[in-house]
DNA sequence: CTATTATTGAAAATGTTTTTCAGTTAGCAT
DNA sequence: ATGCTAACTGAAAAACATTTTCAATAATAG
């Protein structure tokens, strides 16, 4: 089911900030905040209010369309989600960030740290950070910094 | 090494505002954030300014003496952070939070991220969302909603 | 096409964080 | 102990981010 099929199903109208803002989001390598999605939609000629694209995240993640992705000391933005369970890995030097799955990471942790502290664990946050392929390779080649 | 020696040996001064905040963090069971703390110690009689707060909680950061703790929806806030490698689980209910070890989680599934990806992997982000021993309780006892 | 109702967006209010800078204080040297 | 000096503090203002409000607009159902 495709994005607008489920808007719909949920009650919402497909409005042009929605379509918008999702087409972005679709096409999106890095993390998007709100503030940013509203100044590279203007640049392109395509003027929301800000509000709407405040609300707008808002739903597509209330929704499970999109998901949070943090960097090491914060939220940074929002990137397009895949169904199921998975998982952001972020590159430390451009931020490029690609999903993996995992359903069944986790789950000897989340017993003997069930044991150890008495909490029922019923979620988890989980992001990897490092270097993608590319920043790798420039990595090698010349420059450190 | 206790927080202020390392301070010191880090050539800041041991401040009466630093000393505040940390004797504050020592205590607290629930991540507290630069304006909440602000609030809590002026509720003491406690007059900081606001701006000492941020700038202390980024030092401590900085130092690792304290850690941020996120919640599913963004970070939350600071608690004092033990040495070595540890994450949080945090009550969705009430949000106590405490430490749990782990320097040889994730191993595995670094492994098959990285193969997936082609990312090096080199951090993570991990926390866990549950109900703390006394939430679980009081749901057993009475209470649903 | 029309009516209905969700949605938008400008503006203002509110809330948070950073910058600036004059005054203060912790730690060191004497 | 006393004074010196650089690190530090905090009030104020600026900058930035988010939420609220509400009249105007536009998406969908009929
Ligand atoms: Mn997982
Ligand atoms: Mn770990
Ligand atoms: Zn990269
Ligand atoms: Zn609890």
């Amino acid at each position: 089911m495709d994005w607008q099929t489920l808007l719909a199903k949920a009650g919402y109208r497909l409005s042009e900030p929605r379509k918008r803002i999702m087409k972005l989001m679709e096409t999106a390598e890095k993390p998007l905040n709100p503030l940013a999605i509203h100044r590279i939609l203007r640049e392109q000629g395509i003027h929301l209010g800000v509000v709407s694209v405040y609300r707008t995240l808002e739903l597509f993640f209330a929704l499970g369309l999109i998901s949070q992705v943090f960097q090491a000391d914060g939220l940074v933005g929002y990137l397009p989600a895949s169904f199921g369970h998975h998982h952001f890995i972020v590159c430390q030097k451009c931020q490029k960030a690609v999903e993996f799955s995992g359903s069944e990471d986790m789950r000897e942790l989340v017993q003997r740290v069930q044991t150890e502290t008495r909490y029922q664990v019923s979620d988890h946050l989980l992001q990897f950070y490092g270097l993608c392929p590319e920043c790798q390779a420039l990595l090698e080649a010349g420059g450190n910094s």
